[in-house]
RNA sequence: GGGCGCUUAGCUCAGUCGGUUUAGAGCACAUGCCUUACAAGCAUGGGGUCGGCAGUUCGAGCCUGCCAGUGCCCACCA
């Protein structure tokens, strides 16, 4: 084989390996006799390009996907798209309009066909990024929210429930998005503070003198205004009870009403009542029997109806109307006011209460097994802190509203006659045919029918998500079905908790009567690293695609998991990629060396390698234990930190290091059996991180079939790990790390053979390991170390560097005063407990026994640090 | 306004049932090394009293209370 660059470039083999995968069908499942573990891909907008929390989210999912794959389990990752209604429909209208086409000048099937071209022009390139990611996903099963299998399950569950009476149509006050033009649910309106006015307007008093004051922070909807009201217990407004009062440049007549829902103290306690434009006030309007003036027209300007204004935006009337009354005498004052203002989640801009004809899914009953499912865990959350957020939102649900004025999305599958009876059916034949039962009148045709405009929220076809991929809706007892539900887990933002997360499970127990999925993890947010969220205007957001090209896939995988613990935001820095991207190439020099070895059958195991050969089954043993509980907590941050650590310091540091041949010389067989063994399981405990490099080095390392990959290869089970080797070796690593301290601290050149002396007896089987690595010429165990040498210790063994005439005596009693005064510190913490009646009498005895030990190392350590220290001034 | 979480080294975080050191890791930092796998590297080293106060306990980073700071979620105060 050629020689190999002392430069791992992951340009080079990306592409070819994941090509390798997909060709052999290596990320295809089918059922069988396998334990499954499944894994749906939250959908990403099929309009959508890839982000950092793309890039977060897709490779924790790849890499729970690949780990339970070299689990032996049947490993199915299902990725698809979500047609983002109102999303979608935004741009593809940005894009018509920057074309001089407005949508309504578009019949609806126009339009339909717009969207279509832009969703077939742009759908599949975020699929396309998600492999240079790396991400194993079966793509033969891709699916769409929209598509004919996830369309017909969203229209089967709408009749589905509104036959069971959970879905009604009325009119209710709804959240209006004045850009989008559509209702929203109340999860699609975000709070935001902001830095307003509050205005006090002057309502002049019908018959008499003088003004009742009204503090409002919308004064462009007075027009509206059909009350005003008071609090009745309100000692301040007892003089206007009873009376009328006029709208301020309107010149309409409205009378003061009471009711105790007005706050007496906030503002002068008078209150406009807009019946049309504020929940609160449409309550008071329904309870006292007010009058309604809907002002606006959906798009956030003024009707006909306002009288004055009319055509002009909201916002803009609200400057306008703040002059007009100041120049008519009606202001009494302005004040700056801060508070909360809805915006509409998806365009930002203020949400409008409005009322109007809407669908609605009534949640109270459906919620509760829900609730009870996560509670009891049988849904587990990762971290459990978002249990309480579920819990809190899930005990007070109110119904969701789940039109949307739309056009792209699932139509609502209601139609109705023209007397209004609405029929509701998966198609509309079946409307036809049931609308024809339902009026008695057979000769009804499809053109008595008008089918309902709205379209559905994005959500009620993205609950079903888990159940639709396998067809559970339509075909509840398919195989697909029975083998794949319930998955296995569940990666997502908590920011979609709600929108999706508690509805799917809601939806998994109407319709299957079973969890969606059994653990849910919780990414955190990706932030830059000052904390800030990345966003386009701050232009602090990487392209993962850019970052993909400079540090290798691989290398962006490791450097976004190193910093992910579950549900923690990360703070993004190139740093971390550059960690990622040099762990690489550190993986690949380690290659480099063991690949450049020549063996020689005929040569004898050197006791050495024997001894690092046992040293390292031990640590791999260990670090297989524990990478494999820190996946069963979803700690795969703790588990890379391990499996980082274990091939830098164990395996690359000390066990290469160890078992190394002098240069140009031959190594054992049993020695490179041994080290080609680890570096093959090394590749699989990382392979789910850095599946790329990882694929590429095994295949190197042994002769492989075609379509034979690491992908299918097992992660071995942890043997028993030999504690008393490893702890042996950890006191060598420690005596080694002495002795190069010395050689540093006097200057002695690496290369100079030193005797390391002990003073006592050491039985550890570890010496040749402290010959080797120290640059040892040899150990010598001595009862009195010689006078000119640089002593140190480790736990209660002395040992020391001869070093003739060269010694610092000064700098070493320094040194060894220094070490004293710990011992004697350490002694003193120990003895306060000892010497503490009440500790000695209830602490455990082992607790006891271990201070006493630790008591009578520290005394022996504090003595031979006492001689020492008088040998060298004496 | 209500609820939940967090505060440990310069940074990002571990720290299990309160009991092995005078608290750990990675990164960063300092110093010395171009040592034939790797300077995207090697070796060595410095650095925190665990947000503050009080309490419980033989013993507190860990339990309790109060305070401060910080983040998130929910909520109709115009």
């Amino acid at each position: 084989m050629k020689e190999l660059a002392s430069v791992y470039d992951p340009k080079s083999v990306e592409d070819k390996w994941y090509q390798y995968w997909e060709e052999h069908g290596l990320f295809h499942s089918e059922p069988d006799g396998r334990e499954p573990y499944t894994v749906v891909i939250p959908p990403p907008n099929v309009t959508g390009v890839l982000h950092m929390g793309h890039m977060l989210n897709e490779t924790i999912q790849d890499i729970l996907v690949r780990r339970a794959r070299m689990e032996g389990k049947n490993a199915l990752w299902v990725p698809g798209t979500d047609h983002a209604s109102i999303a979608t429909e935004a741009k593809v209208v940005k894009r018509l309009q920057e074309q001089g086409v407005k949508k309504s000048d578009l019949t609806r099937d126009e339009f339909l066909k717009h969207a279509w071209d832009w969703t077939h022009e742009y759908g599949g390139i975020i699929l396309k990024q998600l492999r240079k990611v790396g991400a194993s996903c079966d793509w033969s099963r891709t699916a769409f929210t929209m598509d004919e299998t996830r369309s017909r399950s969203v229209m089967r569950v709408f009749v589905d429930l509104y036959n069971k009476g959970l879905i009604y149509r009325g009119v209710r006050m709804v959240n209006w998005d004045p850009a989008a033009r559509t209702a929203l649910s109340d999860e699609e309106v975000v709070y935001q503070e902001q830095h307003g006015k509050l205005y006090y307007l002057r309502y002049k008093i019908v018959g008499e003198e003088g003004y009742a004051v009204v503090a409002t922070t919308r004064p462009e909807t007075i027009m509206g205004d059909t009350a005003m009201c008071i609090n009745p217990n309100d000692p301040k407004n007892q003089h206007l009870r009873g009376k009328r009062v006029i709208v301020p440049l309107v010149g309409r007549e409205i009378p003061v009403i009471e009711d105790d829902y007005v706050d007496i103290e906030f503002g002068t306690g008078c209150l406009k009542v807009t019946p049309c434009h504020d929940v609160n006030d449409y309550m008071l309007g329904q309870k006292h029997n007010l009058p309604a003036i809907n002002i606006f027209n959906d798009d956030g300007t003024l009707s006909e109806a306002a009288g004055l204004y009319v055509g002009m935006d909201r916002m803009a009337v609200r400057e306008q109307i703040e002059k007009d009354l100041t120049e008519a005498g009606l202001m009494e004052k302005v004040e700056p006011y801060t508070n909360k203002v809805g915006l509409s989640e998806r365009t930002k801009v203020p949400i409008e209460p409005k009322l109007s004809t809407q669908w609605f899914l009534k949640m109270s009953e459906l919620v509760k097994p829900a609730l009870k499912a996560v509670e009891d865990g049988e849904i587990v959350f990762h971290p459990a802190k978002f249990v309480n957020t579920y819990r809190h939102w899930m005990t007070d649900t109110k119904d969701w509203c789940i039109s949307r004025q739309l056009w792209w999305g699932h139509r609502i599958p209601a139609w109705y006659l023209a007397d209004g009876t609405v029929v509701v059916a998966e198609t509309a034949e079946q409307a036809l045919e049931q609308a024809r039962r339902v009026s008695g009148n057979a000769a009804l045709t499809a053109d008595d029918l008008r089918q309902d405009d709205d379209a559905l929220d994005t959500w009620f076809s993205s609950w079903l998500w888990p159940i639709s991929l396998f067809d559970g809706i339509l075909n509840p007892d398919n195989d697909q079905m029975k083998y794949y539900y319930p998955t296995s887990d569940l990666v997502t933002g908590p920011d979609i908790i709600f929108f999706w997360v508690a509805r799917m499970i809601i939806a998994g127990y109407e319709y299957v009567g079973r969890p969606p999925f059994r653990n849910v993890y919780f990414t955190g947010i990706v932030r830059d690293k000052l904390g800030r969220k990345m966003s386009k205007q701050l232009g602090n957001s990487p392209d993962p695609l850019e970052l993909i090209d400079h540090y290798g896939a691989d290398g962006v995988r490791m450097g976004l998991m190193l910093a992910a613990p579950a549900g923690n935001d990360i703070l993004y820095d190139d740093a971390l990629c550059e960690q990622g991207r040099n762990f690489n190439n550190k993986i690949w020099n380690s290659f480099r060396l063991v690949k450049g070895w020549a063996v020689d059958d005929a040569l004898e195991q050197p006791v050495h390698c024997g001894l690092a050969v046992k040293w390292f089954q031990a640590s791999l043993d260990k670090a297989l234990a524990e990478v494999k509980d820190l996946f069963s907590k979803f700690r795969l941050n703790d588990a890379l930190m391990t499996i980082y650590r274990l091939f830098w310091e164990d395996f690359s540091a000390w066990y290469l290091e160890l078992v190394k041949p002098a240069y140009q010389q031959p190594i054992d067989r049993a020695t490179l059996d041994a080290t080609i063994g680890f570096f093959d399981t090394l590749l699989r405990l990382l392979h789910p991180f850095m599946p790329f490099i990882t694929e590429e080095l095994w295949q190197h390392i042994g002769e492989r079939a075609d379509g034979e990959s690491i992908m299918t290869a097992r992660i071995p089970a942890a043997g028993e790990a030999d504690e008393a080797l490893l702890a042996a070796m950890a006191q060598a690593k420690e005596i080694v790390a002495g002795v190069r301290n010395v050689r540093k601290t006097k200057n002695l050149p690496p290369r100079q053979a030193l005797t390391l002396q002990i003073v006592g007896a050491l039985d550890s089987p570890c010496k040749p390991v402290i010959v080797k690595m120290a640059g040892l010429e040899a150990i010598e165990e001595v009862t009195e170390k010689a006078g000119a040498s640089a002593s140190f210790m480790v736990g209660t063994l002395e040992l020391a560097v001869p070093l003739g005439d060269s010694i610092d005596v000064e700098a070493e009693l320094k040194k060894l005063e220094a070490d004293l005064q710990y011992a004697r510190g350490f002694l003193a913490t120990v003895e306060k407990k000892l010497g503490n009646e009440r500790f000695v009498a209830n602490a455990p005895e082992a607790v006891v026994a271990m201070e006493r030990k630790k008591q009578a190392d520290a005394l022996s350590k504090i003595a031979t640090l006492e001689q020492a220290i008088a040998a060298l001034k004496g």
